[in-house]
DNA sequence: GCCAACGTTGGC
DNA sequence: GCCAACGTTGGC
């Protein structure tokens, strides 16, 4: 069992969104260590901390789950898409992602400086600087510490 | 294989 | 809107 942190904008997929629709493909990750991060180390029932990048103020929404086994993205093969990756074929796939289900919906945002300011949560990955990546593993003792912040339990 | 140019992310 | 960080691309 591992934890993980995925980001999203949630003007383009919030975890309301994820609440509605209850399972959604993770398409569109475009980064191969995400990518590898999907494809070769999520198992189904792992959890991750869903993350609203780009919005004020930006925090962990909530919590969601690994649905199932890795699949190709089908958004590489769509010419229509803008996730469309026209050196990516069926037989030789680029891009795999994984399905995720809504676990939970925080009552309050854990804001990104409640995270920053919280000496307990020291060395997680999407609190360094610098880091870009959409999905970051995360330790189990941070998880359970943002689940606690949030008063929440797994 | 190097590396400059370019594009994207994401907090502020 | 700015800009630091950093991944990707492409010329050589």
């Amino acid at each position: 069992m591992r934890y993980w942190l995925i980001k999203s904008e949630p003007d383009v997929f919030s975890i309301d969104h994820l609440q509605k629709a209850k399972r959604e493909p993770w398409s569109g990750v475009r980064n191969y260590q995400a990518r590898n991060y999907m494809r070769d180390d999520m198992k189904p029932g792992d959890l991750a901390l869903f993350y609203h990048s780009s919005t004020v103020p930006p925090g962990v929404a909530g919590v969601a789950k690994v649905a199932g086994e890795p699949y190709p993205d089908p958004t590489q093969f769509d010419a229509k898409s803008e996730y469309h990756d026209p050196k990516s074929t069926k037989e030789n796939p680029r891009w795999m992602l994984v399905d995720f289900d809504f676990v939970t919906k925080f009552p309050e945002l854990v804001t990104l400086q409640q995270l920053k300011e919280d000496a307990a949560l020291e060395g997680m990955v999407v609190l360094q600087k610098g880091t870009r990546l959409s999905i970051t593993p995360v330790e189990t003792k941070h998880f359970k510490h943002v689940c606690k912040l949030a008063g929440w339990k797994p």
